[in-house]
DNA sequence: ATATATTGTTTCTATATAAGAAACAATAGA
DNA sequence: TCTATTGTTTCTTATATAGAAACAATATAT
């Protein structure tokens, strides 16, 4: 028998002075009315209403009881009201995850919006290369450009990333361009390492998939430090448009195989639970879904 | 779903940072815990903990009802505490009704004694002849000497009070002194009528009954204006020798009709109820038992 | 690398409980 | 005296509860 609604009960017939009355406004039964209020007596051990067929008394420890059972369920109903509206008003701390790059090149600049339009909430950004764990780093959401490995969490594609190939003109002038994917087996490949090591590019041309199996010695997890690397003449990379696109635009690097498309990325917004998802959160994942409606600007960077 | 369990086991997942060690700590199964918590997150509409099988953490909300929770759930156990104390220790305000005779005689006395024991217990003492309504009155505990119409309340036989049949020394020069109970045909006898009349006095001699019929011309329900009726001489009178005693060795009433024994009446405290008698009352009405045991000393008056 | 143990959840089934209708005893008022 | 209403009890049924077992996931030990 649920205790908290024993309370009410009581609650309800002391302030009536009737149980009929109570029955009546909280629409039970008096048989339940009646069963409550004895419900709460053998919890506490103590007579709390005198009662006959027809007349209706508080005892001492009754009145006593009463006073402080009010308060009691003005607590409980006052949380449960507070914690229903911290989840359905956006507001609180943020903790989000991202790689570095998608991080330092996209993320902060969709957050500064974001906030400006939700001034209750404020971030925690955790910025790292590590496949994110949600629970056991305590983070709300967060953003991986990728292919994902299961997991227990839900994700949501909000965006996807064009890649590009290129190196520097430096580089070029040492080792010449390649004209096609097959080229690219001369060269020096930097490779992307996320988890396990990937030692192939795709790429679709005219509907078709090119897979080519590529080499080089450097092989990075951290997707700016092979832009970085290409930059300085390191070699060749593979590397979404929304990292080098500035730096092909100023000429530090040149795209290659243009007519070679590789296979875009998907980007997902990883979060722990569809039920229940707070509300900074919910808007957090549309506001980002839709800000890469219909397409992401980093998708036409030419 | 027992919302205060739930938020109990809550509590405890939350503090023990598990679920099996809270079921563990708790005496639930795993099972439980699981659902109680789910409980609360469907009556909250919130998500309070993110979990995989081995890693928990609460969420923002979590945390923020995981403070109040502790709150709630202390003022809770607080209240049960201190109100199952008030019941178990004697304290607080003892209503208590009796004959306006009985009252003045010894009730006032015992009392003295009883609070000097009890000095965290008060007392509130109405005096009337009605038949005492515990639950009207908001009345703790009644005594009252007679024999009781039936009632919903208990009635427990604390005590028995021995009559006597009695006149001044006044009237009885002027009217004579009955030797027998027929002989009261002839007198004016004064008649106690607590509810309806009795116009009977009965007797015990030599393990017979014998009942008079009586007549008079005073009528009261109240025991000590038949007493002062008598002492002025207006007539014969049968009361408690709780409340002649006094007058009888002070020879302001003679005690007659010596070898006929008037039937004893009862003296009964009246309360609301068996289960649950708080501790005040239940120990007062044990005080006043042992107080008149194994015989009240009224009942040895001469 | 594999096995083992433990996690939180789900499923399943026996049992306990909840709820209210109806019967009941008591009683205020017509 | 009758009627209506009170709080309680009884009865029945529909639901909820509890935990064992199965389960999927994953630390830890071997």
């Amino acid at each position: 028998m649920d205790k908290v609604i024993s309370m009410r009960v009581f609650s309800a017939v002391a302030k009536n002075g009737s149980f009929s009355d109570a029955a009546r406004k909280l629409s039970i039964s008096k048989a339940m009315a009646s069963k409550h209020v004895q419900n709460l007596e053998n919890i506490l051990g103590v007579r709390l209403l005198n009662r006959t067929t027809r007349k209706l008394n508080l005892t001492d420890v009754g009145s006593a009881y009463y006073e402080k059972v009010d308060d009691i369920l003005a607590a409980i109903d006052e949380t449960e009201l507070s914690i229903s509206q911290l989840n359905s008003e956006p507001k609180g701390k943020l903790k989000i995850m991202a790689q570095p790059s998608f991080g330092a090149f996209h993320l902060s600049r969709a957050l500064s919006v974001y906030l400006r339009k939700y001034p209750d909430v404020s971030t925690e950004i955790e910025l790292s290369n590590r496949t994110p764990d949600l629970v056991e780093d305590g983070i709300d959401l967060a953003f991986y450009v990728g292919e994902l490995a299961d997991s227990s969490f839900v994700a949501r594609k909000i965006a996807s990333a064009r890649r590009v190939v290129c190196a520097s003109p430096y580089y070029l002038k040492q080792n010449g361009t390649p004209q096609t994917p097959d080229d690219l087996h001369k060269h020096n490949c930097m490779i992307y390492a996320p988890r396990t090591v990937q030692n192939k590019w795709e790429f679709i041309s005219n509907n078709e998939k090119i897979k080519v199996k590529i080499s080089g010695d450097i092989q990075c997890n951290d997707g700016d430090a092979l832009r970085i690397a290409a930059i300085q003449g390191c070699g060749i990379a593979q590397l979404p448009t929304y990292m080098v696109g500035l730096d092909i635009q100023a000429g530090r690097l040149n795209a290659l195989l243009e007519e070679y498309e590789p296979e875009k990325l998907p980007v997902y917004a990883i979060y722990n639970h569809r039920k229940y998802l707070s509300a900074k959160i919910q808007t957090f994942i549309e506001f980002m879904y839709e800000l890469y409606q219909p397409e992401a600007y980093w998708n036409e960077w030419t």
